[in-house]
RNA sequence: CGGGGUAUAGUGUAAUGGUAGCACGAGUCUUUUGGGAAGAUUUAGUCCCAGUUCAAAUCUGGGUACCCCGACCA
């Protein structure tokens, strides 16, 4: 894509309130734009970065037998009602319609997806069963805070697992907990895997992917092995003990929490009476599981681990393009943009992703801070320096150092 | 929800109860083009509603929005 069609504009300075770095870096690098309190749009640029971590998800969801619905966000009160969350779930919004009658945004789908449930699955033939979706929640927090990390509106991948028995839900389990942590890797985050309480779900623990940084509201007690991590919520360790695995001594981080998974058991199966049939011929009620991720918060905690203080600094994967291609022009050498305009095509024929920043009067300058604020993370440079030598100046967001390199080569190294 | 704080232009700020000003940004034109260049020119503001007063950005009352700490956080 040509930077000066781009609609929207980076900016030196934005409103010093939002104080957290995603927040400032994101809206001056014109990803996001905050519409209200833990209320955000999504412009151009973030929604590349959003669909890439989306499709991340779903490739990893469906590998293992995840099938993607999308369920309404919202949601008639009688619905709530079944499992008592009208009542309880105090997080909710909650709306009238014009006939009086009541309805709750979606701020979770246990009582959509097990209804769905309810109505497909009768026997133990249609166990087990692997639903997600990618969809918008809201919830009344009665604090947002830190830009994406907590807001009202957010974006979920939500998936349950329904099965026939406690032990196919156990197996399941593990299997999304790997899912999981392949997920944050490709997206250029190491989690822990914590555990953590289970919330109005369940008696069991739960585990929580973890991304340390000082940016994080919650607290975890963790084995620098890796052997072990635990949510202070329920701690039964601290820092300074040992870990129950290797002996070494736990340490203490601050974390965001990016994705959560729970047992949910009968939970909602009973109340709901999602029942299926067993091999002998008994009513049983369904075993569940949920698993959540959230990509826009994901994207918050992303740029808190990824930044310095000149901007982002995307991982390659979930990056909004591969390559920052910059032209530095001189009016009178019409050649410089003529060997930019080339490669531009050159690169988008391989399939290559690329801005280029073809707009004039910007100084190189300019250019030079607003790539490095996009983050995007491979540079290339077109200018009268590399035209003499016939060749493009490569630069890594992460790296200090440049190479002039031939466009074949260029090509052979981003494509 | 408890506590604290702040509301003046896109951002940052100034203005004893008496002319709303400055810087940056943004727009236009020209000259520039290897780390946010220069000149000219333009743009845009007192959160809302009442009250006090000859006169309110400023004082009073109410509301709203936003930020911070805590609690809460499937």
């Amino acid at each position: 894509m040509k930077q000066s069609q781009l609609f929207t504009k980076t900016f030196k300075n934005v409103s010093k309130d939002d104080t957290s770095a995603n927040a400032q870096l994101l809206t001056r690098g014109g990803f996001i734009q905050k519409l209200g309190a833990g209320i955000y749009s999504f412009l151009p640029l973030g929604l590349l970065v959003l669909k890439k971590i989306e499709n991340i998800i779903r490739e990893e969801m469906n590998v293992i037998g995840g099938q993607e619905l999308l369920m309404p966000a919202l949601h008639p009160k009688e619905i709530w009602e079944e499992t008592g969350r009208w009542q309880t779930a105090d997080y909710l919004y909650k709306l009238q319609d014009r006939q009086e009658k009541y309805f709750a945004l979606g701020a979770t789908h246990e009582e959509v997806i097990t209804d769905i449930a309810r109505k497909y699955v009768f026997s133990y033939k249609d166990l087990p069963l692997y639903l997600y979706q990618i969809q918008v929640k809201f919830r009344d927090e009665l604090r947002v805070k830190s830009g994406l990390l907590r807001t009202k509106e957010f974006l979920m991948k939500d998936m349950y697992s329904f099965h026939a028995s406690e032990e196919d839900r156990k197996e399941y389990y593990e299997k999304v907990k790997k899912a999981y942590v392949k997920i944050f890797e490709r997206c250029g985050l190491k989690v822990l895997v914590t555990e953590a309480s289970g919330g109005i779900f369940s008696k069991e623990y739960s585990h929580e992917f973890q991304v340390a940084t000082p940016a994080g509201e919650d607290i975890v007690y963790f084995c620098p092995n890796g052997d072990f991590s635990q949510n202070k919520e329920i701690a039964g360790k601290k820092t300074g003990d040992k870990c129950p695995e290797c002996g070494k001594t736990l340490e203490e981080t601050k974390t965001i929490e990016v994705g959560n998974i729970f047992t949910l058991g009968t939970k909602y199966s009973n109340p709901m009476k999602a029942m299926f049939i067993d091999k002998n011929s008994s009513k049983k009620p369904i075993i569940m599981g949920c698993y959540g991720i959230g990509p826009s918060r994901l994207i918050g905690a992303i740029v808190e681990v990824h930044h310095d203080d000149k901007g982002i600094i995307w991982p390659e994967a979930i990056a909004p393009f591969k390559v920052h291609l910059i032209v530095i022009e001189g009016k009178e050498d019409k050649k410089i943009k003529d060997t930019a305009d080339k490669l531009y095509q050159d690169l988008q024929a391989k399939g290559v992703e690329v801005l280029y920043d073809e707009r004039e009067g910007k100084t190189a300058g300019e250019k030079f801070a607003d790539a490095d604020l996009i983050g995007i993370p491979y540079r290339a440079v077109i200018s009268k320096k590399t035209l003499k030598e016939n060749k493009i100046e490569l630069k890594k967001r992460d790296e200090e150092k440049t190479k002039l390199i031939n466009e074949e080569e260029f090509i052979k190294y981003v494509g």
